[in-house]
RNA sequence: GGCAUCGUGGCCGAGUGGCUAGGCACAGCUCUGCAAAAGCUUGUACAGCGGUUCGAAUCCGCUCGAUGCCUCCA
């Protein structure tokens, strides 16, 4: 029996707008796709945040005993810069500027994600599938939608016909825009007296002479449109109708409306089964851009390295920090956020510690099923990680109060406090202990233990000069010293 | 201008038509040589204006503000 079967999870579905029970297609199976980076540079730490709302619910369903293929692609090809820059695939453009070929600027940034999402922590996909790779895939589904008159080609391009489209189907239905108003709204644009109509997108493009990266098709040398990599990787490896389709909000429209349209146009069906979206992450009150200075990058919060916040904070207490809000919600990222977050991480790993040092006792003074239930409610909630921290701090206060022995625990309730705590904090948040390797060395141990005695000495002989100053040093070293009924003890910070 | 997501106490951030969110900060107390840590106690809310209701911060309308998107841009 698997967890799963006892739960009854409830997502938020972007289609319907409501939150529904989530039944996956095949019991016990979730197919899960969520657009991944562009990668011409560093990765953006909002989009960090969309990744690990994903990485968050990736964990939770295999934590729930489903078996998840979960596929995040890498874009490396098809991004066009803007009307100016007449139709350059934006990849080519950046190698063009750093004088690199194009798959080295691809490598350069690829690395970087992996690098800042491994320090997060992050579970690897069970497929991180390239555009680059799957070029015939794309040609074969534009294809498709020629055939079946829903596409047009135009002097080596080819274009979706959204007109055409909405005839028989509703172009729209995920944003909430209606065809009609984006005609009636639609800017004057350069460059688009190929299509139709200005709603209609680019399933190929044309490559001109000077454009690195090209691919022979039936219609010419060329490149695929930025929406198409999607469809052609996820029904490739999900199927034609999948479980879940996850994405930063931004991509909502037109990115996710424009992949339905792909998919029942060559399919006739809607590839996904519930959309999610999670959204923005803002700084200082502000949208974060380079432009305005109001950035910052993962690496730059992890080194201190910025003149944004007033010290260097740990991927973990970053992720602590995002899980204490709901992935829906716009969160605000400040200093003083960050220093919250910093005291709440660290109260909840110095109370998992303690767990294993509590005596046990005959009875329990805390209802453990009822509590587990609460947990696991609030996930169920629509992966509500607020209130299921909340939850946890519910056993923190606990742990606390029985380490001080005004309230007991039963020896087999302490295993299970502890695996579900342990569960929900490490398998399911993803955050990390003490990252600081030296807290375990046993050098240091050995060292700050001494000096505990030497201040114990000094403090039974009343000179409090000595202690203090022993007490003083060490927390200036980050070692904070913590006097309690049974002696002291000590935690690095 | 249109569409979407929002607007909660000093800060971050949940939630609900009438019943404690939680974290951090602040104050008092316990413990302590003094602190720290931990515990206990307490305070400050639901953008504004109307409406529905016995009752709304929670539903509806309008206003103001924020963020994203509006065709090739995460």
């Amino acid at each position: 029996m698997q967890l799963y079967q006892s739960q009854t999870l409830k997502i938020h579905n972007s289609l319907s707008g409501k939150k529904e029970v989530f039944k996956p297609l095949n019991e016990g199976h979730i197919g899960m796709y969520v657009c991944g980076p562009t990668v011409y540079s560093n990765v953006h730490l909002g989009n960090c945040r969309t990744f690990m709302s994903f990485d968050m619910i990736f964990r939770y369903f295999k934590h729930l005993g489903y078996k998840v293929r979960y596929v995040r692609n890498i874009t490396d090809a098809g991004h066009l810069v803007d009307d100016a820059e007449d139709g350059e695939d934006k990849i080519a453009k950046k190698a063009r500027l750093e004088k690199l070929e194009p798959m080295e600027v691809v490598q350069r940034y690829t690395v970087d994600f992996h690098n800042i999402l491994q320090k997060f922590n992050f579970l690897p996909p069970s497929i991180e599938p390239t555009a680059t790779g799957h070029i015939i895939e794309q040609i074969e589904i534009i294809k498709d939608i020629l055939d079946k008159e829903f596409a047009y080609e135009k002097n080596g391009s080819v274009y979706f016909d959204v007109s055409k489209f909405n005839e028989k189907h509703e172009y729209g239905k995920l944003s909430g825009r209606k065809l009609e108003d984006m005609i009636s709204n639609t800017r004057a644009l350069n460059a688009q007296e190929e299509k139709k109509n200005p709603q209609d997108f680019a399933l190929w493009k044309k490559a001109e002479p000077q454009h690195i990266m090209r691919w022979p098709s039936p219609w010419g040398d060329g490149f695929p449109g930025w929406h198409l990599e999607c469809t052609a990787m996820s029904t490739k490896y999900l199927g034609e109708t999948f479980d879940i389709h996850g994405g930063g909000m931004d991509l909502k429209f037109p990115h996710h409306e424009c992949e339905i349209a792909q998919a029942e146009a060559s399919n006739g069906q809607s590839p996904v089964r519930y959309w999610m979206h999670a959204n923005m992450l803002t700084m200082n009150g502000k949208k974060m851009a380079k432009s305005t200075g109001n950035n910052i990058l993962p690496g730059e919060i992890f080194s201190g390295d910025n003149n944004i916040l007033s010290k260097p904070f740990s991927p973990s207490v970053v992720r602590f920090f995002m899980m204490q809000a709901h992935y829906t919600s716009i969160l605000d990222l400040s200093n003083d956020a960050l220093l919250a977050s910093e005291k709440g991480h660290h109260k909840l790993m110095d109370a998992l510690d303690a767990i294993d040092h509590l005596e046990s006792s005959n009875s329990s003074d805390f209802d453990i099923e009822s509590w587990k239930n609460d947990c696991y409610a609030a996930m169920n909630d629509d992966f509500n990680t607020p209130i299921l921290i909340a939850k946890l701090f519910d056993a923190v206060k606990f742990i606390n109060i029985a380490k001080e022995g005004k309230q007991s625990i039963s020896a087999p309730d302490k295993i299970i406090l502890k695996e579900i705590l342990c569960g929900f904090v490490f398998e399911v948040l993803g955050l990390e202990g003490k990252t600081d390797e030296a807290a375990d060395s046993d050098k240091l141990s050995g060292v700050v233990e001494l000096l505990i005695q030497l201040r114990k000495d000094a403090r039974d002989n009343k000179d409090f000069a000595t202690s203090d100053k022993i007490r003083d040093q060490l927390a200036s070293l980050g070692i904070q010293l913590k006097d309690g009924k049974d002696g002291t003890t000590f935690s690095v910070l």
